[in-house]
DNA sequence: GCCAACGTTGGC
DNA sequence: GCCAACGTTGGC
């Protein structure tokens, strides 16, 4: 069920069917490292940013490509996005605890890389930006929703999710392949790329990036795109 | 709290 | 379609 792909579902649409479920199971093993993981995130940037309180950059995995899951059609790419009633969705559907957390920490106007996830061309399509922080994901109370979750309770939701808004295609699409070209060469050489999430935590579909500073600079951005490096995580 | 079974992710 | 990686579940 975790998995990071999302819908084309209106934004922040008011949504009240669904009583939940009655199922009483397992504590929401996230919330205790919820704080942990955030408080760790902002030290982590605070210190990379050189006490600059710089936001965070993210990533954020859809898959692009048709595929049926409980005969829903989960597809949802950059051009869905930008096919949206003012270019916004909400990117519901994240049923992952550590990717939860990072949907939590996100910021208005913070900027998220557009991903391409299980296709025929995986990589970075392209830019959106936050412009609705966390709120509840209503597919969680949806039964007929491929990500529908007995165990949330509508006065305590598990799950969360953000709208985003579609900034624009990247200039030049960036393979996984290129990516990951860097990524191994950085590990070699402590580049910026060594730890990125996108290999070092390998089915996590929203992870935090974070500018490059100084002269950590990526040679795939010298199209004066985006530069970024990777957070430890 | 351990850990084997299971289900999902996602590249190839 | 295969399958490695890895998160979750649930018995004990």
């Amino acid at each position: 069920m975790p998995r990071a792909r999302k819908r084309p579902a209106g934004a922040a649409r008011p949504d009240k069917k669904g009583p939940g479920g009655k199922r009483t199971k397992t504590e929401d093993p996230g919330e205790a490292s919820a704080k942990v993981e955030n408080s760790s995130l902002q030290e982590t940037s605070a210190s990379r940013d050189c006490g600059k309180n710089l936001s965070s950059y993210w990533l954020m995995k859809s898959e692009p490509e048709s595929r049926l899951e409980r005969g829903v059609d989960v597809k949802f790419s950059i051009e869905d996005l930008r096919a949206q009633p003012k270019q916004t969705a909400c990117w519901d559907g994240v049923r992952n605890y550590q990717a939860r957390n990072f949907l939590r920490a996100m910021k208005l106007e913070e900027e998220a890389f557009f991903y391409h996830s299980n296709c025929r061309e995986p990589g970075i399509a392209g830019l959106m930006k936050i412009v609705k922080e966390a709120y509840p994901d209503h597919t969680q109370f949806e039964k007929n929703n491929p990500h529908y979750d007995p165990s949330s309770k509508e006065d305590n939701p598990k799950w969360s999710m953000v709208d985003v808004q579609f900034v624009r295609m990247m200039k030049r699409f960036i393979p996984l392949a290129e990516l990951k070209t860097h990524h191994q060469a950085h590990r070699a050489t402590g580049g910026p790329l060594k730890n990125m999430a996108l290999f070092t935590r390998q089915r996590l579909s929203v992870q935090p990036l974070t500018r490059g500073k100084n002269g950590s600079r990526l040679l795939i951005t010298c199209q004066s795109d985006h530069e970024f490096t990777c957070t430890s995580w």
